[in-house]
DNA sequence: ATATTTACAATCATTCATGTATGTTTGTAT
DNA sequence: ATACAAACATACATGAATGATTGTAAATAT
């Protein structure tokens, strides 16, 4: 029952498909490599095959989804700098409606967030989740930090408090609205509350 | 060995302080009970004399943690306030500051927010914690509405936007500072994403 | 055409956590 | 003094998940 390499490949997708909905409906520890194999419509060997242990299947899933928060930077990158609170808003936001629409980010950022146990002597995939965040944090850092030096920078605000707060608010945005199973409006709630830090952060803005 | 009554309580104690260890380093799922017994000093058979099971345990940790500031708030609705807002700004930072200097606490909230795997079918213990982040939700929704019946409520917002937006926010920030093992100072972050957020929901105040 | 991998399936042994059942000691009520 | 029940410890039975091994048919290289 040799399979060509492509059909190869296609399995190695139902796998990780198939483990993305496994570990949605019963968290990671709670989800057996045999479910999984099941649900795929194969048996364990050919998980064994294609990945080492369940933890490798995890960080494959990981490593499918681009973080939201790196594409808010990515945004403000691409986009200049010239004004750079005005572009982490709209960055921010245009990742609101990204998040809103992909349902299976939504449901793999789900998994890391709610299904996944981030313990002290972390796994290897809750390991590069935390390296991914910290990433994300200083980028936003020296955004802020180009936006104090051009005076744009509320003195309300330290660069590395702004960049913490919201890291911490859109990080706590998204996981709320996935605990509540989506029970609102992510767009909504996220665009008034990043238009009111950012603007509270802005030099002579509002919130000053 | 039967023990006198104070002897049993004090073991319960002691498997429950074991509990919160072993769960905050290997996570719920990833702690046997005998691991736990063997850190409080006993055998499995004193952990299933008093709790009936693992999840038992779980909700056990989770009703030793009751934030003072609960009590405040609901005083608050009963009797109703002349500045709402500014209630919830003060009672934030008051449990800002609570949490920060509380190590048990801490330990417990990391166990639920990190360490702890909410799925589709929730267990037990997982319901409970949704239940009362939605009991939560509804109060801070309450005094959002007592304020916009004052008309203090700033029209780019809505109750319901404001009440998400505050309950996102506070969440986010304690568990990204538990998550970055208290990286960065709470009160502080804290403060100024309290004080922002409440100031661009007051009417005629910053951030309007 | 043959050899050699590839891509799995099937089986097996082992570990590990759980739940339960039973034993044992000692407070406590009478 | 005795009976009973509380507060555990000990032992066992079970099932589930894992990792390893082996088997094998087809694809691919030579």
């Amino acid at each position: 029952m040799r399979r060509t390499k492509e059909d190869a490949a296609k399995t190695r997708e139902e796998v990780l498909t198939a483990a993305a909905e496994i570990f949605y409906e019963n968290g990671v520890s709670g989800s057996s490599l045999e479910k999984i194999a099941q649900r795929a419509g194969v048996t364990r060997g050919a998980i064994y095959w294609h990945f080492k242990d369940k933890a490798e299947v995890l960080t494959a899933l990981h490593r499918e989804i681009r973080l939201p928060q790196e594409a808010i930077v990515d945004y403000a990158i691409e986009h200049g700098h010239d004004d750079p609170l005005g572009l982490i808003e709209q960055g921010a936001i245009e990742v609101l409606h990204i998040l809103a629409n992909d349902e299976h980010q939504q449901r793999v950022f789900a998994i890391m967030i709610l299904g996944c146990e981030f313990t002290e002597h972390l796994s290897d995939a809750a390991q590069r989740i935390i390296t991914a965040n910290e990433e994300m944090f200083g980028k936003l850092q020296k955004l802020i930090e180009m936006a104090d030096q051009q005076g744009t920078l509320a003195s309300r605000w330290t660069i590395n408090a702004a960049a913490r707060a919201l890291q911490c608010s859109m990080n706590g945005l998204f996981a709320e609205w996935l605990r509540s199973g989506k029970s609102f409006p992510l767009v909504d709630v996220g665009d008034r509350l990043v238009r009111s830090l950012v603007g509270s952060m802005r030099h002579g803005g509002a919130g000053n």
